[in-house]
DNA sequence: TGAATAGTGTCTTTTAGACAGTATGAC
DNA sequence: GTCATACTGTCTAAAAGACACTATTCA
């Protein structure tokens, strides 16, 4: 290119030239929902498992929020993509690194960090849990798996001038042992007659640092929403599972209980059997699929 | 809360000592992809116009990327959220503050600004051309309402070990009168036994200015995706419309052609009648729709 | 009257929901 | 045989696709 600017410059010598200006710049931390599926202990050795779904936390050990639960995450280098420093806080907190990985949102509140201007690009990650080491205070951090809860909890639609306003308050509820947190978050809709809007807001919130609670339920609503229409289910399958364990999968993700056969015809096209089975259940043994790769659609 | 951290300070002491480190900080631009769905010249007066689907480019005045054509944006500032900024550079662009808006992605790949280390945080933004002023060159600037066009031109799909690569390469035509601009770019989706990864990638590039193109292709698939399940199609059409109407708007954003019934049976629920009709077509008058705002799923 | 669009009726196909039935291995 | 789960068959209901038909205005 040999164009010029106003002042003659080519873009070479303008670049050459350059030097950023010293307004302010924000930090961008990659925060990262981590889940997986964890079998929940069996009444009896005759009955199935259920199942969990889990998120990893980390307890901060300083200011601010110190003794609060966080989501692991970490600065952004310039050397890197988002995408990079959260894969690289990924294996730096569970030691794998193939595991999928999908943008969520960048939070930005003014204010949502207290210390100075932090904006959070956050990730979702999904693994199979026999791959990663699920005990807690792995590192010298104290990190834990929690079990997540996710719930409508309020309804409310108020019809405004040539509109409406619906706002829905969501519990969210994190257990991991004796360790109990909770956190409300609204999701609101303003329809007004020329746009609508959706925004994000934490009611209440006990034991979560910064805007975390809001980036979980964030997480929690992207799974749901994805788990009917795409195969992202698989990433939190292990390579070997029966239909039964897929199906609960969808269940602990949806919060919902589904029918056998037709939860069946719907995945048929995305499984391949397999000649193995399930052995030494107190029961039928099963057979186990694999995911099907040839026809993807 | 009164915890100490390990040096015996509380939180109000340690956020009062708290000096930022002096290590390297992006600079965060919001970024638009502003869509807007504007009628085609009509053949003749008895034909209804076609729609055609517009976004709003900015012709650089400056290096780098001088003379190309780019989102319009600008950089986040510290007292405000990404999407306030993407707000306030709208309402300095196009002179409207009350449009649908959307958070797309962070985009932040290595070197995607030639100056220096610059993050784009990318929005979608959906206006009623009623509201526009669409003329050209209406800043200082250089601005100009492009007709877009967004098409599946190869597909790649390769087995490998355990898993498989998909490489979908999209044509994005972009004119405005006699400026043609043109990109193609390539959704790979990687899925491997573990994991499956999504990644974008501009294969070539005439005329748009930064990784712009990409920008562009991502919003177009997310309004794709969208608009079959949301009443996200509403904030493109001005209070009254035809059903006709509505339909050529999911038509242009679909690429595709509807049947009229099925439509109509689609969107039912998502309008309300009115007493009005269209005048002096050459035809049928058509009755006039409002969103329905009454019985919102 | 005819060009062009508005709007409806209905048949078929596909997909999802519901539920009952048979099958099988460990004890 | 019984328990618990595996797996299949089939009826029904709802949604989507296809297409033809009638209706209405204006030049």
């Amino acid at each position: 290119m040999d164009m010029l600017d106003r002042d003659g410059l080519t873009e070479s010598e303008f670049l050459q030239r350059y030097s950023p200006g010293d307004y302010e710049r924000p930090s961008v931390a990659a925060d990262m929902v981590i889940f997986t599926v964890t079998d929940a202990d069996a009444d009896s050795y005759r009955k199935l498992p259920e199942k969990e779904l889990r998120v990893l936390l980390i307890r901060r050990g300083g200011h601010p929020f110190l003794g609060q639960w966080a989501l692991p995450g970490g600065f952004v280098r310039p050397d890197e993509t988002t995408e990079q420093a959260a894969a690289r806080e990924l294996q730096e907190e569970t030691g794998v690194d193939d595991v999928y990985l999908e943008q969520l949102y960048t939070f930005s509140d003014v204010g949502r960090d207290p210390r100075t201007w932090v904006m959070s690009c956050s990730y979702m990650a999904l693994a199979d849990s026999s791959q990663l080491q699920l005990q807690a205070g792995d590192d010298a951090d104290d990190a834990a798996w929690f079990k997540v809860s996710y719930r409508l909890l309020r309804e409310r639609k108020e019809l405004i001038d040539g509109g409406f306003i619906k706002a829905l308050q969501y519990e969210l509820r994190l257990s991991s042992g004796e360790v109990e947190l909770a956190a409300v978050v609204e999701r609101t809709v303003t329809a007004k007659p020329a746009s609508t809007a959706t925004s994000y807001s934490i009611i209440s919130n006990d034991g979560l640092a910064f805007d975390h609670a809001k980036i979980i339920a964030y997480a929690v609503e992207r799974l749901r929403g994805k788990v009917n229409y795409t195969d992202i289910a698989f990433n939190l399958m292990p390579k070997l599972f029966t239909l039964t364990e897929l199906q609960q999968v969808y269940e602990v993700i949806l919060d919902k209980e589904l029918l056998k056969a037709a939860f069946r015809r719907k995945v048929a096209d995305l499984v391949a059997e397999t000649d193995h089975y399930t052995e030494n259940a107190g029961h039928r043994p099963s057979r186990l699929f694999r995911r099907n790769m040839e026809d993807y659609r």
